[in-house]
DNA sequence: TGTAATCTCTCTAGTCGCTAGAGGTGCAAG
DNA sequence: CTTGCACCTCTAGCGACTAGAGAGATTACA
């Protein structure tokens, strides 16, 4: 059995972080010793690391939710973790996407910028004319994670 | 001089963040009309499309208020605007290089989940067991952010 | 055995950049 | 003149934590 200090050494994993995982119902009401500290199991160590790995491949925690689950029900069809990982792989497929396309238009901004004064600046320009900008502009708002 | 709902759509921003832009200072306070209502010059204006560009080019709020305050002293180096976009392209590279991990390590996952039952599923199994995973895992933590 | 250091506990509040909603007022068109 | 939308303020919520206060538990060493 491990303090919740041990575990998150073990998983890589900070100690709020696990109580906060407890709170939002990702990890089940460890055990408590004696003195009401949190002991963990080997499984739980499993559980845990499991959930760094998803977080880590930038897996929102609802669709961890869902991935545990799953491997709750070994015998099931794994169609729908199939689906959770497609999902997740069009995400960051489309974040990439956008991320070249911001960076291409940064480094035009940076390599215009001759060093020279402030009301000669591209960057400051680019930035407060839309016609000087080749490219970007999404729809909607700059999207977030990862 | 224009309403918040005509700044809104002529700037494409949703008026509750013009009103948290204002909150936060990245705005002035507006001028108000006899009903106590948000009038807004084409000043302003310009201030809020510079404002969202640089969104959208994934400067963070504080970032976005450095390059303002730099920006009302033009006769100044522009080597400070050019320190900040060159800070948010690397940051973006690097961001983009860690997308790129996920998503080789995302695609193998889906590959390998060849269509069976989730005790035999690779996705689970790539999260559960880190020796699986070829990749990834930079020292910390997900980052956020676009 | 004493004690100091470190760990753990609970709880609250803060982060970022908004977004949503309640409950009320202003204003313009028909 | 009334209908209906736009606007006002205020508070709370999102995701995924992180930070800090103040108290109790445990461990290491003298």
């Amino acid at each position: 059995m491990l303090t919740i200090g041990k575990l998150g050494e073990a998983a890589g994993v900070k100690v709020p972080t696990i109580r906060y995982y407890e709170q939002v119902g990702l990890l089940p009401e460890a055990e408590r010793s004696a003195g009401n500290q949190r002991l963990y199991s080997r499984r739980t160590m499993d559980r845990l690391t499991f959930i760094r790995h998803a977080r880590e491949l930038g897996f929102p925690l609802d669709a961890i939710r869902d991935l545990l689950s799953l491997s709750d029900r070994p015998d099931q069809s794994c169609a729908a973790a199939d689906a959770i990982a497609q999902t997740q792989l069009a995400a960051v497929g489309a974040r990439i996407g956008r991320l070249l396309a911001l960076k291409a238009e940064l480094e035009r901004m940076v390599v215009q910028c001759a060093g020279g004064v402030i009301a000669d600046c591209r960057v400051i320009e680019v930035l407060g004319d839309h016609s000087q900008c080749h490219s970007v502009h999404p729809h909607h708002h700059a999207e977030t994670a990862l």
